[in-house]
RNA sequence: GGAGGCAUAGCUCAGUUGGUUAGAGCGCUCGCUUCACAUGCGAGAGGUCGUAGGUUCGAGUCCUACUGUCUCUACCA
C-alpha cells in the first residue's frame, strides 16, 4: 500500500464504513453460541442536529459496543430517534409562523403531516450525521419512539397501568406553560433565581376596623383568593379565626381559616390561599374545602373571573392590579425580593401553577421496587455516586403529570362516550360503547409526554410487549450510557417502567458521563452561540480525532471541556500511528516475514511485548470498569513512548543492517505489536485503526470483527524488561550528558561503560551507538581506566563514562554530579528514615519493606559511585 | 432549606482498594531539516496536591471543620 506522508482521514473514513455496512458487520444476529451485549441509544430529539453530548454519547457507547463485539460477544449498539413532542411542536409551530400559519389554520392532521415530514428531514439527517461518527448501530434495527412498534409498547403500557389503577385522570396543580399551551412534568420546569418583589397587601375584616396583611409575590393570584390562612398555634391571629376578609378590588368574602401549612415566623404569619395557582394553596384549600377559582386562560391572559382585568396579560395585570391596591389604600408596602421562578425548559416561559385535569401515574407503587433494584445492586451506576441523587429523587417523587395539550406525540388511548359518559381506555381504537353501544365516541384530545414512550425504549424497541426472538436474546439490555443530566427525566423512568412491565431490569449498568462544556467551561448552548457542529470538526480533523478527543482525559461522570487544542493532539496521536504503521510497512515490503510464533526474540523485543502485554491488561481491566479514559491514555502512553520513541528507534538498527534474518525477525515482532495495538486501539479509533490494519501482512479481513487481544502472562518478561532498562538508561545518560555540555547531538562520542550487564548491553551496541549518537563503546571497571577526565552519569545498571575532550566546561560537570548527588542524598534520607521507623518494618507488608531497602542499598551505591566521579573530576 | 461534586504544574485535567522519587496534554526554555512523522525528535524548568486538625508505621488518596467554586433538588406565601 501506497501510504500518505501524512495522516488524511477524508481518503478513507467514508469509504470504510461504507464497507462496513456493505459487510453487514454491524448487524447482532440473535445467536445462542454468543453472549449477548446490548446498548440502546438514548434517541437524540428529532428537533435539529447533533452536538458534541451526542458526540461523546456515540463515542462512548461505541468503544464498548466494539470492544465486546471484538471479545465474541453478539453486540447490539440499537439506533434511534425520539418524537420529543414538546421540542419538535415548539420548532414547527416557528416554522409555520414564517409563513402566517397558526396549528389552528392548518388543524391536527394538517399539522401532524408537516410533523412526519420534519421527522423525515431531521431523523435522516441524524442518521447521517451518526454514520459520520463511525458508530457500529445495527441499522436495520433503527427505531423511533412514535413508529409502530414503539407506539404499540405505549398503547399496552398505557393500558396496563390504567388497569391497575396506576394512571388516573383529575384536576390537580400542575405546571402550565402559556407559551406552549400546555402541562409539563415536574421534571420540566427550571428554577432559575429572579430578582422581585414582595407585595404586602391589606384585607380589611368584614364589618371591623381591623385587617391581616399578607404578602405575596404574584399580586395577579389575589383575585381567585379564597382564604387567608394562619397558623393554629399562632396567638396573634388567635380570635381572627373564623372571622371573614372583604377581598380589595374583588370584594369577595373570604374565611380567615387555621392551618398548620403556615410559618408563624415567615412575614406576617398571614398567608393568602389561592387554591387554583398554587399547590401548597390546593392542598390548604383541599382540607378546608374552599372553592377553587382560576382566574387566568390558557395563553396567560387573566379569565372572565378576573372582572375588569379581563383579558389582560398576566404581567399587564399585575402592574394594573397594584397600581388599583395602591389606590385604594390596600398596599401596605413593596419589598425587593429576589425568589426562585419557573420556566418551561422548552420556551423558557415563565410557568404558572394552574389547577387543570389532567392525567397522572401513581408512582408511589413503581418507585419501591425501583429503589429496591438499586439499592440491591441490581442496577449499577457509575459513577457510584448518583446513586445517591436517584435515591433522593425516587424517595421524594410526586405523581407524574403525562397529559400534554399539544398534538405532536401519542395521542392518549381513552374515548368518551358522548351519550352515556362512559370511559375507555383500550388497546385497539373501540367502535362502540362497551356500556351502551353507542358509536358517538370522542378520543381524548391530549398527547404523552414524550418521556412516557422514552421511559420504554430498552423494551419497546425490541418489540414488547411479544416475546419476541430480540426481545428474548437481548433484553435486559447491559449497559445504559447517557448523560446525567437525564437521569431523572429519562434513566429512574426507565427503571420503574422495565420493572414494572417486564418484571426484570431493564439494564445493570448506567454509566453516566458529564457534560461537555466550551474552553471556559460555560455550557454549550444556543444563546450563548457557543456550541460546536461535530461535522465541522470532523470535516477538519477526522472522525477518530474527534472521537479520541472526546474520550481521552474524562472520567465517568465528570464534565470536560472541549477545545481546538485536544482535537489537535488527537489528531497528531492518530498522524503518529500513521506514521509508524508507514514506517513498518515500508520497512516491509517484499520482505518475506516469520510468524512471531517463530521468532527468538531479542532484549528489546522482549521489552516491548512486556510492555505491549500490561496495556493489554490495563486497556482490558479499564474498559470493563467503564474508565474509557485511563484506557485510552495507557495506549497514548504505549504506542507514542514506548512503541514509537523507543521500540521502532530501537529496530532500526537492525532494520538497516546487513542480517536479512534478523531483519526479518525484528519486522515479524513490529507488525506483531502494530497489529495488537491496532485492535486495542480500534474500539476508540475505527477508522484509522482498520485502515492500516487491513494492511498489515499476515492479517486478514477486517479488524472490527478480529479478537480482541487477551493478556497473557507467559508474555510478561517482567525481568527481562527491567533488565533492558539498563540499556535505555545508557542512551538517556549519554544524551542528557550532552545537552548539558551543549555537546551538539550529532557529534560522536566514545563511551565507556561499566557495567555487570556486558552482555545485554555488546547484544544493544549497535541500537545505543546509533540511539545516543557514539562512535564506539568500551567496557571499563571504573573511571580512571578512561585514561582522562570524563563526564559521568551513574544509573542504576550500569555507570557511563564520556572523555571530556575539548568541548567542556568542567565547572558544569561538577555542579552537575553535585545537583545529582542532592538528589540522592535525599532518597537515602526518605529511604533510610522510613527503614528507621518501627511502625513501618513491623506493619507494613513485607515486600514494600524489602523493596524499601533495596532501594536504600542501591541509592547507597549510587551515592559512592557519584561521590568517586566528583574526586575524579578533580584529581 | 436539603444533597452532591470539584479544588493537584502557567492552562486543561489523570492519579483505580492509603504504599516506589505525584503524572499527561497544551504552553514555556534550550538544542536538533537524525533516512516514519516539524501534526516531529532530544533535553529541561515548573507542584509545601485549597486551609486547619485527625486516623495511620505511612495520606494527593480516609475522617472532621473551614474557605472557594460548580451542579442538582425543594420551595416559605
Amino acid at each position: 500500500m501506497e501510504m500518505q506522508k501524512n495522516y488524511n482521514p477524508k481518503d478513507f473514513e467514508d469509504r470504510l464504513y461504507a464497507e462496513w455496512m456493505d459487510k453487514n458487520y454491524f448487524r447482532a444476529e440473535a445467536d445462542p453460541s454468543k453472549i449477548p451485549f446490548t446498548i440502546v441509544i438514548p434517541p437524540p430529539n428529532i428537533t435539529g442536529q447533533l452536538h458534541l453530548g451526542h458526540a461523546l454519547d456515540n463515542t462512548i457507547i461505541d468503544a464498548l459496543i466494539r470492544f465486546k463485539r471484538m471479545q465474541g460477544y453478539s453486540a447490539l449498539y440499537l439506533p434511534g430517534c425520539d418524537h420529543a413532542s414538546i421540542a419538535t411542536e415548539v420548532k414547527i409551530v416557528e416554522e409555520m409562523k414564517k409563513e402566517g400559519l397558526t396549528k389552528n389554520d392548518v388543524g391536527r392532521d394538517g399539522f401532524l403531516e408537516r410533523a412526519w415530514a420534519w421527522k423525515e428531514k431531521y431523523g435522516g439527517r441524524i442518521v447521517e450525521q451518526m454514520k459520520k461518527m463511525g458508530v457500529s448501530c445495527d441499522w436495520s434495527r433503527l427505531s423511533f419512539t412514535m413508529d409502530e412498534k414503539c407506539s404499540r409498547a405505549v398503547r399496552e403500557v398505557f393500558v396496563n397501568l390504567y388497569n391497575k389503577g396506576l394512571i388516573y385522570r383529575g384536576d390537580r396543580i400542575i405546571n402550565w406553560c402559556p407559551g406552549c399551551k400546555t402541562a409539563l412534568s415536574d421534571a420540566e420546569v427550571e428554577y432559575s433565581e429572579d430578582a422581585s418583589f414582595f407585595w404586602h397587601l391589606k384585607y380589611p375584616v368584614k364589618d371591623s376596623d381591623e385587617s391581616i396583611i399578607v404578602a405575596t409575590t404574584r399580586p395577579e393570584t389575589m383575585l381567585g383568593d379564597t382564604a387567608v390562612a394562619v397558623n393554629p398555634k399562632d396567638k396573634r391571629y388567635k380570635n381572627m379565626v373564623g372571622k371573614t376578609l372583604v377581598l380589595p378590588l374583588v370584594g369577595r368574602e373570604i374565611p380567615i381559616v387555621a392551618d398548620d401549612y403556615v410559618d408563624m415566623k415567615f412575614g406576617s404569619g398571614a398567608v393568602k390561599i389561592t387554591p387554583a395557582h398554587d399547590p401548597n394553596d390546593f392542598e390548604v384549600g383541599l382540607r378546608h374545602d374552599l372553592p377553587v377559582i382560576r382566574v387566568m386562560n390558557d395563553d396567560g391572559s387573566m379569565n372572565e373571573n378576573a372582572g375588569k382585568y379581563e383579558g389582560l396579560d398576566r404581567f399587564e395585570a399585575r402592574e394594573k392590579i397594584v397600581e388599583d391596591l395602591k389606590a385604594c389604600g390596600a398596599l401596605v408596602k413593596i419589598e425587593p425580593h429576589s425568589h426562585n421562578v419557573g420556566h418551561c425548559y422548552r420556551c423558557k416561559s415563565t410557568v404558572e401553577p394552574i389547577v387543570s385535569k389532567q392525567w397522572f401515574v401513581k408512582m408511589e407503587p413503581l418507585a419501591g421496587p425501583a429503589i429496591d433494584a438499586v439499592a440491591r445492586n441490581k442496577i449499577k451506576f457509575t459513577p457510584e455516586r448518583f446513586s445517591k441523587i436517584y435515591f433522593n429523587w425516587m424517595e421524594g417523587i410526586k405523581d407524574w403529570c403525562i397529559s400534554r395539550q399539544l398534538w405532536w406525540g401519542h395521542r392518549i388511548p381513552v374515548w368518551y362516550c358522548q351519550d352515556c359518559g362512559e370511559v375507555i381506555c383500550s388497546k385497539t381504537d373501540p367502535t362502540e360503547c362497551p356500556h351502551c353501544h353507542s358509536t358517538n365516541l370522542r378520543q381524548d384530545e391530549d398527547v404523552l409526554d414524550t418521556w412516557f414512550s422514552s421511559a420504554l425504549w430498552p423494551f419497546s424497541t425490541l418489540g414488547y410487549p411479544d416475546k419476541t426472538e430480540d426481545f428474548n436474546y437481548f433484553y435486559p439490555t447491559d449497559v445504559l450510557s447517557c448523560g446525567y443530566d437525564i437521569i431523572f427525566f429519562w434513566v429512574a423512568r426507565m427503571i420503574f417502567s422495565g420493572i414494572e412491565h417486564t418484571k426484570k431490569v431493564p439494564f445493570r449498568d448506567v454509566l453516566l458521563h458529564g457534560i461537555v462544556r466550551d474552553e471556559q467551561g460555560r455550557k454549550m448552548s444556543k444563546s450563548l452561540g457557543n456550541g460546536i457542529d461535530p461535522l465541522e470538526v470532523i470535516d477538519e480533523y477526522g472522525a477518530d480525532s474527534l472521537r479520541f478527543a472526546l474520550i481521552t482525559g474524562v472520567a465517568p461522570g465528570n464534565d470536560s471541556r472541549y477545545s481546538k487544542g485536544k482535537v489537535e493532539a488527537a489528531r497528531n496521536f492518530m498522524n503518529k500511528i500513521w506514521n509508524a504503521s508507514r514506517f513498518v510497512l515500508m520497512n516491509a515490503e517484499g520482505v518475506d516475514i516469520p510468524s512471531v510464533l517463530d521468532v527468538k526474540f531479542s532484549p528489546a523485543d522482549k521489552w516491548i511485548i512486556s510492555k505491549l502485554e500490561s496495556c493489554i491488561r490495563e486497556v482490558t481491566l479499564n474498559m470493563g470498569k467503564f474508565e474509557l479514559g485511563i484506557a485510552a491514555g495507557a495506549l497514548y502512553d504505549f504506542l507514542w513512548s514506548d512503541f514509537c520513541d523507543w521500540y521502532i528507534e530501537l529496530c532500526k538498527s537492525s532494520l538497516y543492517g546487513d542480517d536479512a534474518n534478523k531483519k526479518a525477525a525484528t519486522l515479524s515482532v513490529l507488525c506483531f505489536v502494530l497489529k495488537t495495538s491496532l485492535k486495542l486501539l480500534h474500539p476508540f479509533v475505527p477508522f484509522i485503526t482498520e485502515e492500516i490494519y487491513q494492511n498489515i501482512p499476515g492479517t486478514e479481513g477486517s479488524i472490527m470483527v478480529s479478537e480482541f487481544p487477551r493478556y497473557n502472562s507467559k508474555y510478561a518478561y517482567k525481568k527481562e524488561a527491567k533488565a533492558f532498562e539498563t540499556v535505555m538508561d545508557i542512551i538517556k545518560a549519554v544524551r542528557n550528558m550532552k545537552v548539558q555540555v551543549n555537546c551538539p547531538p550529532a557529534k560522536k562520542v566514545k563511551l565507556f561503560l561499566a557495567t555487570p550487564n556486558k552482555r545485554l548491553v555488546s547484544a544493544n551496541a549497535n541500537a545505543i551507538l546509533k540511539l545516543a549518537g557514539a562512535s564506539e563503546i568500551a567496557f571499563v571497571e571504573s573511571g580512571a581506566e578512561v585514561g582522562e577526565k570524563t563526564l559521568s552519569q551513574v544509573t542504576e545498571g550500569c555507570t557511563v563514562f564520556v572523555p571530556l575532550g575539548e568541548l567542556v566546561d568542567i565547572e558544569k560537570e561538577r555542579e552537575r554530579l553535585s545537583k545529582e548527588l542532592e538528589r540522592i542524598v535525599g532518597e537515602i534520607r526518605r529511604a533510610d528514615g522510613k527503614l528507621q521507623n518501627r511502625g513501618f518494618i513491623d506493619k507494613a507488608p513485607k515486600n514494600l519493606v524489602d523493596a524499601e531497602r533495596a532501594k536504600l542499598e542501591k541509592f547507597i551505591e549510587m551515592k559512592a559511585k557519584i561521590e568517586r566521579q566528583i574526586e575524579e573530576l578533580d584529581a
